[in-house]
DNA sequence: ATATGGCCCTGGTTGC
DNA sequence: TGCAACCAGGGCCATA
């Protein structure tokens, strides 16, 4: 599932192929679900549209659009699950699940295809969109352990929580716990500033390096070029439900947070 | 205001 | 072997 490492290196993909490319036709499918904005007024809006920028925001791309000097708008997409956005030359036989497709100047399209339809597509007037939550590689310590004073709900909890942090998902929930040494099911209001601070610490290397990387993949991610990414050779206790730990050799143990499937080793994270 | 659980979706896996 | 049930989970919504 695609979290803040695969959709930055989707829009930074995307970005180096589409940037200064203007829409010339928009086709978008039947389907109602990934269209938060109507689909009419998408395909109204959309074609002439220059694309200055592609960029990373939370678990959003944002498509910065520009008709002239005074008309700005932006074109989001939130990947969902199994949301894949492919820039792609016409002849490219149509992926499956193929919800929307922007012709573009220059010859090729920029597709987006979801099979599992929790992906989104939205227009935004203007030009300040800004996801719900604080960039978690960005936050200042004092405003990450500010986010969890007070909150009763367990670790877990709060860090898949997007109005808190922006763009971290199980994976990299369970891995930066893990990498903390913190159970999953601590609750956040009770935990020291020292260990925020740690987990920030471990939060924000793990992200870096998963960038650097090319985005994790489990099954569904696929970058810009239709590449899959490899990180997910790297995962220390996510989906190693009974192997064992890594660096205790104890099994691993599965329990359920949040409707989420949640990885710790008992004997690491306390 | 905060927190929780159900729901939407399809495809891969599991089990009979 | 074939098919049905189950599981994966991000975000949204109703509910407590």
């Amino acid at each position: 599932m695609p979290e803040l490492p695969e959709v930055e290196t989707v829009a930074n993909g995307v970005n180096a192929r589409v940037c200064g490319r203007k829409i010339a036709s928009v086709w978008l499918g039947r389907h109602k679900e990934p269209f938060k904005t109507p689909r009419a007024e998408m395909a109204d809006a959309l074609p002439g549209m220059r694309i200055e920028r592609v960029y990373r925001e939370g678990k959003h791309i944002v498509f910065d659009l520009a008709r002239d000097k005074s008309v700005k708008s932006q074109w989001v997409v939130h990947l969902g699950m199994t949301g894949r956005l492919l820039v792609s030359a016409p002849e490219v036989p149509m992926p499956e699940h193929t919800h929307a497709v922007l012709g573009l100047t220059g010859g090729n399209e920029l597709r987006f295809a979801d099979a599992r339809r929790f992906g989104r597509l939205a227009l935004v007037n203007g030009a300040g969109f800004h996801g719900p939550g604080h960039e978690p590689l960005t936050i200042s310590p004092e405003d990450f352990v500010a986010l969890f004073r007070g909150r009763k709900t367990s670790i877990k909890a709060a860090l898949l929580n997007q109005k808190l942090l922006h763009g971290v998902g199980n994976i990299y929930a369970d891995e930066s716990l893990f990498r903390a040494g913190i159970r999953p099911t601590a609750v956040a209001g009770l935990l020291s500033r020292a260990r925020l601070l740690g987990l920030r610490t471990a939060l924000g290397e793990i992200l870096r390096k998963a960038i650097e990387l090319g985005g994790s993949s489990v099954s569904d991610y696929v970058d810009a070029d239709g590449v899959a990414g490899f990180f997910q050779l790297e995962h220390k206790v996510y989906m190693r439900t009974g192997e064992q730990c890594l660096v205790c050799g104890r099994p691993i143990r599965r329990i359920v947070i949040a409707g989420r499937g949640t990885h710790y080793c008992a004997h690491c994270q306390r």
